[in-house]
RNA sequence: GGGGGUGUAGCUCAGUUGGUUAGAGCGAUCGCCUGUCACGCGAUAGGUCGAGGGUUCGAGUCCCUUCACUCCCGCCA
C-alpha cells in the first residue's frame, strides 16, 4: 500500500465511515475554534475537512502550521450531522477525524494567498506560478486543456490521421513572423531557427508518401503579444492530408470541432454546418475577415445614395466624390432608444480615432421621414431607397461612416462590436464558426507599392493552371481558408500548390526569381519535384480553442507557465545572460545597444 | 516603435480641493473561543506611497523624466 494516502481528497463517502484512513494533501484552509480545528485538506481531486480537538497532544502543533504546508494525516472517517453537512464539496457528507499527522513539505508565508477569490497581478501570478495553478479555476482550465488535447488527439487517430514529430532545430525562413534563433556550435556563424509552423516539414510527410498527418505542435513566433497571443511559443493542431479538396479539409474539420465543442461545452453552436464565407464578402458585411457572427448587424455599403442630388449632406457627398465609400449599420426598432444612446456611440467613434458615426431614425409621418440630426439632408425617395438596400424599416436607426474603404472597414466593424454589445444582441451562450475562403493571392504593399503574397506562398491557386491571368495577380484568388469562431481566428490553412511549374511562376509574380526560389525553398521545390500528391491542410490553434471552451478572454489562463508582455518568464528567469564561456564555444560576441 | 490604463503594508484596495500622525479587509504574530466550512472576537507588528527630479510654507495628491506590469496599434505568410 501506498505510504502517502489510503484515499485522495475527494474519494470518501457515507459509506466509508467507521473506516480508518491516511490522506496527504495541502492546507487549503483553517477554521480555528480554540479547542477545536477544522482544516480542509487539499489535492488535485477535490478537499476533504478533517477534524481534531484539544483532547489530541498534536492539536497545538497543528493550530499553529502555515496553510499550504502539505501534511499526511491519519484519522478516522465520521458522520456529519444533518446541520453540518457542506453540499458545496463531494465529500461534504462526511469528515475525518484526525489522530496523527505529519508534516511533508512546509511552507514559508505566502506571497500570495491559494484560497481566496481576489484577483492578483499578473506579475506576482507569473513568479509564483506553482501557487497560482493550485487555484481552482486556472487548475481547472489546466486540466480542461489536457482532457481536450488528449481527445483531439484520440479523434485524429480514429479519423486515420498518424502523429509524427518534426524537427525544433530546423531553419529560418525567409517569409512569415520574425524565427527565434540558435546559434549553431559544429557549425560557426550559422544558426538554427525554431519553426514558426511545421509548414514545410508537413508539405514532405505528404510528399513521403503518409497521406494524412497531424501532431499537437509547438510553433515558435518572436512577435508582440495581445491578449489571445502567447509570445514566443503556441500550439497549433497542424494537420495535412493527400488527395484532397478544400471541402475534404472542411468535413475533417467540422466533425472534429463540433465533436470537441459538443463535448467540453454547454454552449450551444448556432451552425451545424459551418457557413462559407468569400474574403471579400466577410470585408463589406463584417469589415473583417473574422466576423462575430453571434451578432446579427450587418454592413450595407451606400455610397450610390450620396451621388443623389435630393441628398444634400455635403461632407459625406464631397468625400464620395474624391473616392470615399459610405457604409452603414442598421439597428432594428431603436427609434424609442434616449439621445444618449446614440450620442454615446458617436463619441466612441470619435474615441477610435474615426470622425465619428452620422446616424438617424426612419420613421413616417405621412411620408418616410429621417429623424435625427442629420435626418432632413434625405429625401423621401432617397430613404427608400436606403431601406430598399439595406432592409432597413420604420422604427429603425442608421449609423452611417464616411472613409477610404480600408479605414472604413476598420471603424465598421468596430462599430458593428459596439453596437451590438450596447444593444445586447451578442448571445454569449453560443459559438459561431465560420470558414473565410477565396482568400486573394496577392496583395499590393502600401508602402513599398510591391505586388507580396497575403497569405502562404504556398497555396494553391484557383483556377485551371492554363487558364489563370497572371497579368492581374491581384485578382487571382487561392484556395486558402480560414477558421473564425466568435470573432476570433483558430486558424487558417490551404491546398497547396504542389506543381513546382507553377510555384516559380507564382514567385516571379512576387519578386523571386528561379534561383532565389531554389535557395529559400529548396527542401520544398526540390520535394515536389519528385512526385508530389495534391494535398492541403489547416492548423487550429490549440490554446485559442481551450481558451474558447473555458470561457476566457486572455491565453494566459489556459496556458501553464506562460510568458510575460515582454517575453519574459519571470520564475525561471529567462531569458537569461550567458557566460563567455559559452559565447566563445558558440563563435558569438555581443554588441548591446545602448 | 507608438498610444491608453495601472503602480499606496506580504496580497487586494480606499485615500476628498495639496494640509496635522497614510487607512481597511485578507494574510502574519499573540491571546480568547468545541461545529465551522469566507468561523467569530480582541491585540500587535508590518509603508522608500514604483524610482528620480521639480513646483510649494507644505506633495500619496500637481508638473517633468524614468521604470515595471497590462490593454491596444504596428507586427503576427
Amino acid at each position: 500500500m501506498n505510504k502517502y494516502r489510503s484515499h485522495n481528497c475527494n474519494e470518501l463517502r457515507k459509506k466509508d465511515v467507521g473506516s480508518k484512513v491516511f490522506l496527504s494533501g495541502w492546507i487549503n484552509k483553517k477554521r480555528d475554534h480554540g479547542n477545536l480545528l477544522f482544516i480542509d485538506l487539499r489535492d488535485n481531486y477535490g478537499i476533504t475537512q478533517c477534524i481534531i480537538d484539544k483532547e489530541n497532544s498534536n492539536f497545538s502543533d497543528l493550530e499553529k502550521i502555515q496553510l499550504e504546508t502539505v501534511i499526511k494525516i491519519d484519522g478516522k472517517v465520521v458522520n456529519r450531522s444533518k446541520e453540518t453537512i457542506n453540499k458545496e464539496i463531494d465529500t461534504g457528507e462526511i469528515e475525518v477525524v484526525i489522530e496523527t499527522f505529519k508534516t511533508l513539505g512546509t511552507c514559508n508565508e505566502l506571497p500570495m494567498p491559494v484560497f481566496s477569490d481576489q484577483e492578483y497581478s499578473e506579475e506576482i501570478r507569473l513568479r509564483y506560478r506553482f501557487l497560482d495553478l493550485r487555484r481552482k479555476k486556472i487548475h481547472e482550465n489546466i486540466i480542461l486543456r489536457s482532457k481536450v488535447i488528449s481527445f483531439i488527439r484520440n479523434e485524429m487517430n480514429k479519423l486515420g490521421f498518424l502523429e509524427f514529430q518534426t524537427p525544433i532545430l530546423t531553419s529560418s525562413s525567409p517569409e512569415g513572423a520574425r524565427d527565434f534563433l540558435v546559434p549553431s556550435r559544429l557549425n560557426p556563424g550559422k544558426f538554427y531557427a525554431l519553426p514558426q509552423a511545421p509548414q514545410q516539414f508537413k508539405q514532405l510527410i505528404m510528399v513521403s508518401g503518409f497521406d494524412k498527418y497531424f501532431q499537437i505542435a509547438p510553433c515558435f513566433r518572436d512577435e508582440d503579444a495581445r491578449a489571445d497571443r502567447s509570445p514566443g511559443e503556441f500550439y497549433q493542431l497542424d494537420l495535412e492530408m493527400s488527395f484532397v479538396e478544400q471541402d475534404d479539409v472542411f468535413n475533417v474539420v467540422e466533425l472534429l470541432l463540433t465533436n470537441t465543442f459538443k463535448k467540453f461545452s454547454n454552449k450551444k453552436l448556432i451552425f451545424s454546418k459551418f457557413p462559407k464565407i468569400p474574403y471579400k464578402e466577410a470585408l463589406e458585411k463584417y469589415g473583417t475577415d473574422k466576423p462575430d457572427l453571434r451578432n446579427p448587424l450587418i454592413i450595407n455599403d451606400i455610397t450610390e445614395i450620396f451621388e443623389r442630388k435630393d441628398v444634400s449632406f455635403e461632407i459625406f457627398k464631397r468625400l464620395v466624390k474624391s473616392g470615399s465609400k459610405v457604409r452603414c449599420i442598421v439597428t432594428k426598432d431603436t427609434k424609442d432608444k434616449p439621445r444618449s444612446f446614440f450620442d454615446n456611440i458617436d463619441k466612441w467613434a470619435k474615441e477610435q480615432g474615426a470622425s465619428g458615426l452620422a446616424y438617424f431614425t426612419i420613421e413616417k409621418d405621412k411620408d418616410i421621414l429621417a429623424k435625427g440630426p442629420i435626418g432632413k439632408f434625405f429625401s423621401t425617395e432617397s430613404l427608400e431607397e436606403i431601406m430598399k438596400k439595406t432592409k432597413a424599416q420604420v422604427g429603425d436607426s442608421i449609423f452611417l461612416a464616411c472613409n477610404k474603404k480600408t479605414e472604413l472597414e476598420r471603424i465598421t466593424s468596430i462599430a458593428r462590436d459596439k453596437i451590438a454589445k450596447d444593444l445586447k444582441l451578442v448571445d454569449e451562450n453560443t459559438f459561431a464558426f465560420c470558414w473565410i475562403v477565396d482568400y486573394p493571392m496577392f496583395e499590393k504593399d502600401e508602402q513599398s507599392k510591391k505586388i507580396k503574397f497575403s497569405h502562404n506562398p504556398f497555396s494553391m491557386p484557383q483556377g485551371d493552371k492554363g487558364k489563370i491571368n497572371f497579368e492581374k495577380p491581384l485578382e487571382i484568388l487561392a484556395y486558402q481558408y480560414d477558421i473564425v469562431c466568435n470573432g476570433i481566428e483558430l486558424s487558417s490553412g490551404a491546398i497547396r500548390n504542389h506543381i513546382p511549374e507553377l510555384m516559380y511562376k507564382l514567385f516571379s509574380i512576387a519578386g523571386y526569381d528561379k534561383k532565389q526560389v531554389n535557395e529559400k525553398f529548396s527542401g520544398m521545390i526540390n520535394a515536389l519535384s519528385y512526385g508530389a500528391p495534391p494535398h492541403g491542410g489547416i492548423a487550429p490553434g490549440i490554446d485559442r480553442i481551450v481558451m474558447l471552451l473555458a470561457n476566457e478572454k486572455n491565453i494566459r489562463e489556459v496556458t501553464m507557465f506562460p510568458m510575460n508582455q515582454n517575453a519574459q518568464d519571470l520564475m525561471m528567469n529567462a531569458p537569461s545572460e550567458i557566460n563567455e564561456s559559452q559565447l566563445k564555444e558558440l563563435n558569438l560576441s555581443l554588441k548591446i545597444k545602448k
